[in-house]
DNA sequence: TAAAATTAATTAACCGGTTACACATAAATA
DNA sequence: TATTTATGTGTAACCGGTTAATTAATTTTA
């Protein structure tokens, strides 16, 4: 069974006695049509609930005010917060955003790509996935390149192809001001627990991370540095175990995300220790998460609305063929909770 | 500017030296072409990637391959849980899920159903929102039914409206099976710690909770069930205070969700005690967070993918016309994890 | 009051697909 | 070989809106 038959502007127009051009001008509120018929037409609309359809609409508009938005898993809070802020700021232009969540696996990335690329939407927003791998498989490279010549693509995160808009957050100053924080509380042996070293997050934080102990006057000692895989809560407990089990361990863990935060947390108080007394905690994104454990942990915080913003507008003025910058960078700030501690000198 | 101008079928049609119908064909893969026209359209088609308007599909097929999904935010991960194995299936199915988060808004729901009723949305799941309210706001059920009138409506969650499908958790069995549980453990003095009054969730729990303490022998302390009022870790931290703030507090608490059990730990370390040693918790949902705290939460479980299996089917088995069940419940478990211990007689 | 200018409403083409029907051509049967 | 049947392809109508061009109605001006 096909839908139920709709009624439709034809319909509108018979029982009013008008012609559709009427109904539709009506509908769109345009000016030109007499208060009267205004009246009756409204009516009839009221009557039947009647909302005219957005297929054939965007058919004969040749628009479909459809975006899409290419995310790995909205469970992940990082994506939520992307997508939910997102989702409210296209809402308020008009616009309908759609959601694929694509388990960062290629093949699914690419079908939702064509599948999106086929309900004609106007603008594609990539959010992480194989976006953030480093280097860029070469078929997904191609892909999302022939899709930026047709329509505006614009990427959260790092991603530098030629007709791609690319939004991303400075990690590096997030990691520069975690490691200051730290510092100034007396911190002298610090270590950073990362997930995937193949995608370009690691990479900046790691790099960031040695100029911030540099800037610092702190020794860089390979072993503060561990690869936990995972980027979730089990990443973070074992590799803060590897870490416990140093000869010499660390006094505070930057986590690169807070799930790996809470992880550390609990290997941390596994082992009878407490936080913030024996070991200062700093994740990064600053999620909800942060207020779940006890104590709270410090992180580096994003303002998602500012982001939503950023990757709306951009898509929506490149869709309307406005100059719009390339490049965004967004600025991080820390935010403090409990599981930091000045150190006794 | 509108999009740029995109290939169509006319033009495949044109180059290839066919007829529209022809080509029609050959991308629906439909009988009856001869394999050389087949392969120098497709040829063609491969070349300059083309894909056929959903639009424009949809508009002569009158049908538009779109399921809409309300859910008050993405955010809480029970909501991204149901939404994202939804939007797998919907893409199993050839069909396109388009979430909306309304943030319990009435006027936010209605605004976003006209909106999907505009993109022709075949059917309609409503998870959670006013959809849970008791009483239900007389214009948000009118609204409902109207709608339901015209596609399927499937409420993930309780709501009998005559032309809706409801699907549901059975929480009542939920709330059982973790008071035997504490029971069992030797727990005598159990708390109950919820959220709004105002929604049959939170009901249909209290309700389940009184039951099973009967069946349990156990005595209805008035005083151990709190109204947290909101529903995250705040509520669950403020009503874990008052409980351990009474003469005699329980051991053992249960809490609405897992942000709120989480709450309720906070609560509970932060006045020096230990869990489970000294109390133990449940919680419901069994999301991710219960495994972010340390311990971690045991937890009322629902099978997700089982849910979004029911709702998706529902949808679609509705669209096609074929019957369906009108009221699906669905079982739960209960998830054990280090917050409950047992009690020495 | 007639002509000109303005405003209101209609007609019909168009958006890009699908598909019922008509028509040719080829293969099977008489 | 003539006739029937099967198969392949094209023509054109349709889906439900929008809008340019056109015509009709009204108001303004001469």
């Amino acid at each position: 069974m096909a839908l139920k038959k709709e009624i439709t502007i034809y319909d509108i127009a018979r029982e009013a006695g008008v012609s559709t051009a009427t109904v539709s001008r009506i509908l769109a509120n345009s000016a030109g049509v007499k208060q009267d018929k205004r009246d009756r037409v409204q009516a009839i609309v009221d009557k039947y609930n009647f909302k005219p359809s957005a297929i054939a609409r965007g058919l004969s508009e040749t628009h479909s005010r459809l975006l899409g938005m290419l995310c790995p898993d909205v469970r992940n809070a990082y994506y939520a917060n992307i997508f939910m802020e997102c989702e409210r700021m296209a809402y308020d232009k008009n616009y309908t955003l759609v959601l694929n969540n694509t388990f960062t696996q290629e093949s699914l990335e690419i079908a939702f790509m064509e599948k999106l690329s086929e309900q004609r939407v106007e603008s594609l927003i990539i959010c992480g996935g194989i976006a953030d791998w480093r280097p860029l498989p070469a078929r997904y490279r191609d892909t999302v390149e022939r899709f930026a010549k047709r329509i505006p693509v614009v990427v959260a995160g790092k991603m530098e192809l030629d007709d791609c808009y690319q939004i991303f957050i400075d990690h590096a100053e997030g990691m520069r001001a975690a490691v200051r924080h730290l510092a100034t509380l007396g911190h002298k042996r610090i270590a950073f627990l990362h997930g995937y070293s193949f995608i370009y997050q690691t990479q900046d934080k790691l790099e960031a991370f040695r100029r911030a102990l540099e800037e610092q006057n702190l020794p860089l000692c390979k072993e503060y540095i561990v690869d936990a895989g995972e980027f979730n809560e089990h990443g973070g407990l074992v590799g803060m175990k590897r870490l416990l089990s140093l000869a010499e361990p660390p006094t505070a863990v930057i986590a690169t995300n807070d799930l790996m935060a809470a992880g550390a947390l609990q290997a941390i108080l596994r082992l009878g220790y407490s936080v913030p007394e024996d070991f200062s905690i700093v994740g990064f994104d600053d999620s909800f998460i942060t207020d779940l454990t006890e104590p709270h942990i410090s992180s580096v915080h994003y303002d998602y609305a500012a982001y939503a913003e950023k990757l709306i507008s951009t898509a929506l003025s490149a869709i309307a063929g406005r100059p719009c910058a390339r490049t965004v960078v967004l600025p991080t700030s820390l935010t403090v909770k409990e599981s930091c501690r000045k150190i006794d000198a």
